[in-house]
DNA sequence: ACCCGCATGTAAGTCGTTACATGATTCT
DNA sequence: AGAATCATGTAACGACTTACATGCGGGT
């Protein structure tokens, strides 16, 4: 059982689906949490039903192939919160932007205020798509979002996280971008 | 060459560096930001070579084994230049942490809030060892910190990221045990 | 005609972690 | 005596990415 089992298994434990439906799920939801391809997702949902944490019911269809829907078991269930509670491994952030700019002084003239600035529009864009996403779900479920043992709770919470890093991030850059105007005035 | 390699030509293109170096550098330095193992310097360094980035000299030692003491060559500083300033491939978060609050709803209780205090209060003591690490760096460059092409300012405002990360999480955890405390009074 | 979305898989290759392997010196 | 530090490597395994493979229906 590895974490991305368990991502599965968060959200086939809040609703049947299929192993396409998590493909887009992962991408439009989790995405930036944990990305995922289709080719890992197949095996990893075989992986779950052999251990039974989980089960699949095929649902035929004329017009187009059919699907495969798994839910999550009891045994799933438990098995998720266990992990939940379990020691966090304490992976790390893995960010290549950052070990870029630890080689930034190597670049000359305005080359680490254009990388910078590059950065932050990127960063920028993003923002603005999770504030998108966001706002959408809190019209979506204006009620629910805000009980804190709602499943929809949960994933506002790690949006608004997205958010808070994507902000910081932008903090960081316009720092970064005035340090280095300071000591070199193009 | 994949991103680890430049990790490394990053640091021996400010001193040069062993293997065992470059082990201790990257836990000590980049550690949070690129963990590596010594099981990966190794073949890395001698790719590195074999590509003309790096040359080594054999430094002999009578009381301990001896050392093979690496530098960037010309190349090796021009090809790094190069992929800073390449397109950044957006490498995902890959938050474990995060990963796990979107579940939580499955938890009862109190449970959800005693999870994010134990998040809470691992991430208040990495922020205090990176506090402390940068007042050290400060205190130990203190010219040369603030000039914004030196590799010291580089690693200063790598740090400053880091920090203001923790900051925050920590405050994330905060709003979130605010927003579960009032839903559900213990 | 060609590409996109739906739908499920397998295969090959790279990257990263953990364990194996060796051997001297220094600290407890 | 046993553990830790210095110092360099190899091997096995697991995780992740990218490409291969198939096939229908709908849009341009």
């Amino acid at each position: 059982m590895n974490t991305l089992s368990y991502a599965l298994l968060g959200l086939i434990a809040r609703k049947p689906l299929s192993g396409y439906d998590l493909m887009r799920q992962m991408r439009e939801r989790v995405g930036p949490l944990w990305p995922v391809g289709h080719s890992q997702i197949y095996p990893a949902l075989a992986a779950l039903e052999r251990g039974g944490l989980a089960r699949h019911n095929v649902v035929e269809q004329t017009e187009r192939p059919d699907r495969k829907v798994y839910a999550a078991t009891a045994a799933g269930r438990q098995a998720l919160r266990a992990w939940i509670q379990a020691e966090a491994s304490g992976r790390p952030l893995r960010d290549e932007f950052l070990l870029k700019t630890y080689s930034m002084w190597l670049l000359r003239g305005g080359e680490a205020q254009e990388l910078i600035e590059r950065e932050r529009e990127r960063r920028a864009r993003s923002l603005a798509e999770y504030e998108g996403t966001l706002s959408r779900l809190r019209d979506e479920w204006k009620g629910e979002i805000d009980r804190g043992d709602s499943p929809l709770f949960a994933s506002a919470r790690v949006l608004e996280y997205a958010i808070l890093h994507e902000r910081d991030y932008l903090a960081w850059c316009a720092e970064t971008l005035r340090l280095l105007g300071r000591g070199d005035p193009s």
